[in-house]
DNA sequence: CCGGGGATTATCT
DNA sequence: GATAATCCCCGGC
């Protein structure tokens, strides 16, 4: 019993908030009438131009970022390193580019598709873990950076499932050492043990 | 088990 | 030309 989360649960300041809630929700991609999804299980926030680990940091605008300053509810897509298809969602008003970076999700639906796409044969913690991994199981590409969460090709829904206060955990962000300061910021969530995490998931 | 480093390319300077 | 919000293998302990 899946429900579609409404365009007005990204349209709030707080991203940092939203990232926590978005743990235990369910994002689904439908690309070619094929469905993946899986339970997110670790997120973190990027905030519009005060935060050095953004790609919107000062204001930064550019054509790869310009998404994020796009509505919120859109699909911001990114390569990271060249090849990792980097999957975030946009929050906040139009043109204030917070965002929120997905990066573990427990599989659901797909499992089979999640494996082709990886070029995997068998199901590990592997398929779904780490930000790259989650954009090369749902399918995702740069080219879906824009994509509005309201339509059917990718969105992120809720079920009956609660997640308790104490299954999440809270730490700084991974692999923004670089932006100084910042890189200390708590602002990263995670299910508490589970296995898909990318680390550090006590 | 852990740490180091190579892969690989879009993007920005 | 350097860098990047990463991943995974491999060698060493």
């Amino acid at each position: 019993m899946l429900k579609k989360l409404p365009l007005h649960f990204y349209d709030r300041k707080d991203v940092v908030h939203i990232a926590r809630e978005l743990i235990g929700k369910i994002i689904v991609t439908k690309f070619g009438g094929i469905i993946t999804s899986g339970r997110i299980a670790e997120t973190e926030a990027y905030i519009a131009l005060t935060d050095k680990a953004s790609h919107s940091f000062g204001g930064r605008r550019t054509s790869r970022n310009e998404h994020m300053y796009a509505a919120p509810g859109t699909a911001y897509v990114y390569i990271c390193y060249g090849m990792h298809q980097m999957l975030n969602v946009v929050t906040n008003a139009k043109d204030i580019p917070d965002a929120i970076l997905i990066r573990a999700i427990e599989p659901i639906e797909g499992i089979e598709t999640m494996l082709q796409r990886a070029g995997k044969t068998k199901a590990d913690f592997t398929l779904t873990k780490g930000p790259g991994n989650v954009g090369k199981a749902l399918g995702i590409f740069k080219d879906h950076s824009g994509t509005i969460l309201s339509g059917d090709e990718i969105y992120i829904a809720e079920d009956r499932y609660k997640i308790k206060k104490d299954e999440i955990g809270v730490s700084a962000r991974i692999g923004v050492e670089s932006a100084g300061a910042d890189a200390l910021l708590p602002y990263r969530f995670y299910l508490r043990g589970n296995k898909y995490v990318s680390r550090n998931n006590k």
